[in-house]
RNA sequence: GGUUCCAUAGCUCAGCUGGAUAGAGCAACGCCCUUCUAAGGCGUGGGUCGAAGGUUCGAAUCCUUCUGGGACCA
């Protein structure tokens, strides 16, 4: 049940019966303070010209055309012409229900649409590092979320599994096979193993001629050569999956599709971009000329995707992969999460992609941008020495830093359960620090705000989770099971209430705009109300009378599935006792 | 040079399909534990929404210009 779409069609039909013209705006939303009523409609005003009407006499039409007997307790004019929409307790409490009795929280499915969603894309040149660490996460976060909804994900990892720098570093591998050693030693850190080769390929006599040489018979199928690059990518993949595996994160290795997929398709593509005129040859490249690019004196923004020599750029493999997606996939939406940089990359590519027909009107094409992580001068996040910083060795850092913290409590837990919540709670800080924060936009990396208990922290969510559970154990009823009508009279239960079912909302603005920090806001939002009612309406003291007791108990029953649908849908894990 | 993004409380961030008195958290300062996990709650103070114009009944939000910063393309 979505209230606000509910409101919304009412609302609709009451335009259309006071003669508002067909298609009138109709602004509806939450209210933005306590004392205007749950929902709002502003729309009275913007029709006064349009009608020739005072606003609020507009309003008052409105409302008395309304068909809210049974959603609706009151509804006032206020100011220039408002209306606040009070929800009737009676009618929220059965939705309550209603979503308590679902396995799926009430929440209906969307139009199922098939979505394609490129994230994490780690170069496998090197190990992963904390700049893929926005796109693995975010991207993830969305999956879910769309997968929640209804729709048919396909998640496609793009690796960055070829290009020149593999004939350095299988010509590298060779060596260490060759003097007997074993791949998966030779490979245990990726980037030692990268400083090494590319020390020879500068230095040593003869070793970038044969890197060269290795490309070369790379791309043409030399078997030896993709064999070496064969042993290289695998073990590299095992190195990402070791990271995806401790950040909770949902990627396989069945969700890969690096770059070397496409190399089949790239004469292909870019002969067809070349018959339908698209593409023209300059200066020996091939180039789309996009004059709906162009620069204040009308030059055409140049967008090659074959070079003079006949090599292929990133442009050109991410053209094949249109192809694939929107021709082979059939994807009615294509989400890409890289970094801002990217932004007219993919704009340009979009406009070719379009003009050859790869995608059609009915597909989406959806750069979804990405700032950078920031150090806490403001500056690119580094180590101390100025280096990239290893996506794991981040990780286990922030679970020795969850230890230390939980540590320091007094707690009832072995030192094994200790363990386990230092890691949930240390991956999930990392993970929620950033889902939390407009992904458009840079942002500022702090272990010590992210791993608070206090405030809009994956630590107080999962402390919220962890509250509800003890209530639960201590109540010692089977909760599942339990019949209650809810009752909802105190006003922190009503809108706990109100919040309870917003979550539809939260979750589809996520699903259509990529943007998980609503999710967030929303959980915050709901685990700050539930803490409220649960210091003003007592469960299990004394003097509380059965009805009330359960009544109460059925909103922290859904208060908690729903902390732990949103927090899995952002892939943070809950425990039951922290 | 061209394009594009950003600028909101001391700090970190929401809010931006135009709506009422711009919201959170942290930090600061109070108050609440013999009472369901105080890893909590309640409250106080804190703002020329970078600047100036414009559109509008109404602008943090839309448009123009400017300032400062970042990125991309050349």
């Amino acid at each position: 049940m979505n209230i606000q779409t509910l409101l919304l069609a009412k609302f609709k039909a009451a335009l259309i019966a006071i003669g508002a013209p067909e298609n009138s705006p109709a602004p509806l939303s939450r209210s933005t303070r306590a004392g205007f009523g749950h929902y709002q409609f502003n729309g009275a005003m913007a029709l006064s010209k349009v009608l020739n009407q005072k606003p609020r006499d507009i309003a008052q039409k409105l409302v008395e055309a309304v068909d809210l007997k049974d959603e609706a307790e009151k509804l006032e004019i206020a100011g220039p012409g408002f209306i606040n929409i009070y929800l009737n307790p009676l009618w929220l409490a059965q939705q309550l229900q209603v979503a308590n009795a679902d396995n799926r929280l009430g929440i209906e499915a969307e139009k199922q649409q098939t979505v394609v969603v490129d994230y994490s894309a780690p170069n496998l040149a090197k190990e992963m590092h904390v700049g893929h660490l926005r796109s693995t996460i975010i991207g993830d976060a969305v999956t879910k979320t769309l997968e929640f909804l209804g729709h048919k994900v396909i998640r496609q990892n793009h690796m960055g599994d070829w290009g020149t720098q593999f004939g350095m570093l299988i010509t590298h591998l060779n060596d260490k096979l060759a003097a007997d050693g074993v791949a998966e030693t030779a490979l245990s850190d990726l980037e030692d193993f990268y400083r090494a080769a590319k020390v020879r390929f500068d230095s040593e006599d003869g070793f970038a001629d044969r890197a060269r040489e290795n490309v070369v018979k790379l791309q043409s199928g030399d078997s030896e050569c993709l064999s070496l690059w064969k042993t290289f990518v695998s073990i590299s993949i095992a190195h990402s999956e070791q990271v995806y595996d401790k950040l909770n994160v949902s990627l396989k290795r069945s969700d890969i599709m690096g770059e070397s997929a496409y190399n089949k398709d790239l004469a292909a593509t870019v002969a067809e971009l070349k018959s339908s005129g698209i593409v023209v040859e300059s200066q020996g490249a091939q180039v789309a000329f996009l004059q709906e690019m162009a620069d204040k004196e009308g030059n055409p923004a140049a967008y090659i995707v074959q070079k003079s020599g006949g090599g292929y750029l990133y442009a050109t493999t991410d053209l094949a992969a249109i192809r694939y997606r929107n021709g082979v996939l059939g994807a009615d939406r294509t989400l890409i999460f890289t970094d801002v940089r990217q932004s007219l990359h993919f704009k340009q590519t979009e406009l070719v992609a379009r003009k050859a027909g790869f995608i059609n009107d009915n597909q989406s094409y959806e750069h979804c941008p990405f700032g950078m992580m920031l150090g806490s001068d403001g500056k690119p996040f580094k180590t101390r020495t100025g280096g990239t910083v290893k996506l794991a060795e981040l990780l286990d850092e922030a679970i020795e830093r969850a230890e230390e913290l939980i540590n320091k409590r007094e707690s009832d837990l072995t030192a094994e359960e200790r363990k386990v919540v230092a890691d949930k709670v240390g991956i999930g800080a990392v993970k929620y620090a950033d889902l939390s924060k407009n992904r458009t936009t840079d942002y500022i990396f702090n272990w010590d705000s992210m791993l608070s208990f206090e405030g809009n922290t994956a630590p107080y969510l999962q402390y919220a989770y962890a509250r509800i559970q003890s209530i639960f154990r201590k109540a010692d009823l089977d909760i599942e099971n339990l019949q209650q009508d809810i009752q909802l009279d105190a006003a922190q239960e009503q809108l706990l209430a109100v919040k309870l079912m917003q979550y539809i909302e939260a979750i589809e603005q996520v699903a259509s705009e990529a943007t998980p920090h609503v999710l967030c806001s929303y959980i915050y939002e709901l685990a700050s109300l539930f803490m409220s009612f649960y210091e003003a309406c007592p469960i299990l003291k004394e003097g509380i009378d059965e009805k009330t007791r359960n009544s109460r108990l059925m909103l922290a029953l859904l208060t908690a599935k729903t902390l732990q649908s949103g927090l899995d849908l952002l892939g943070i894990e809950t425990m039951k006792k922290m």
